[in-house]
DNA sequence: TAGACATTCAACCATTTGGTTGACGATCCC
DNA sequence: GGGATCGTCAACCAAATGGTTGAATGTCTA
């Protein structure tokens, strides 16, 4: 199955793919801007775009030679309910939200 | 930091420990009793517990020669909180919930 | 005190993961 | 056509992961 919690997870358990997903929420890219703020190979970003889309997390589309990549949202979804059933987290904390994103973004894209 | 969204994450991304976490949702449990359903090894269950502890999944107390393990669902809001970022999933659909729940256990503890 | 039980430790192994480099196939543009 | 650009492929590497087994540690109980 393409997006299993098994491959969800695990693609969201590294911090330059969480960065990439962060990215990709402000607007569509190409592979190469993608790649462009991270401190390695365009192969290396190849690479976990790759997994991010076997996780269904993402979805490529090559337009002449260039490639983008747009979030596909609904992917995380299924992890989302599997968490759920853990506790009954509050309504989305927007500010809490914000918080983690920019500790991620400080922190990570290298 | 204990509970990083990549321990948090890459913890979530193993099925045996999913299960477990499921199993720790009825009630607590000592460790030989988790290994009970599994065909692994003890110490494979108790490395599995581990990771979960370090993530902050878990808690584990040991009373006499028995460690108890017990959910700590406050771990995965975090995680939580970073997914619900990435589009407004309806609230808590306990439909979906269950029936996830139940193809993991089907599967998974093999 | 001796033995049984609960759990972890230590060493080991195969596979996966995340990265590199260099060559390659398309595509655009002059 | 020919050169720059976009992106992937293939081979390789080091480190992490998920499992094994056997010995070791702590604790309960007869």
């Amino acid at each position: 199955m393409a997006n299993s919690l098994d491959t969800i997870f695990a693609a969201l358990a590294d911090p330059t793919r969480r960065a990439i997903l962060s990215m990709l929420l402000e607007d569509d890219m190409a592979v190469t801007d993608v790649a462009e703020p991270f401190e390695m190979s365009l192969a290396a970003i190849s690479k976990h775009l790759m997994i991010l889309t076997r996780a269904g997390l993402i979805a490529q589309e090559k337009r002449g030679r260039v490639k983008w990549c747009k979030l596909e949202p609904d992917a995380m979804k299924n992890a989302s309910v599997w968490m759920q059933g853990f506790g009954q987290f509050e309504p989305v904390n927007l500010d809490a939200f914000e918080r983690f994103l920019e500790t991620e973004l400080d922190s990570t894209p290298e």
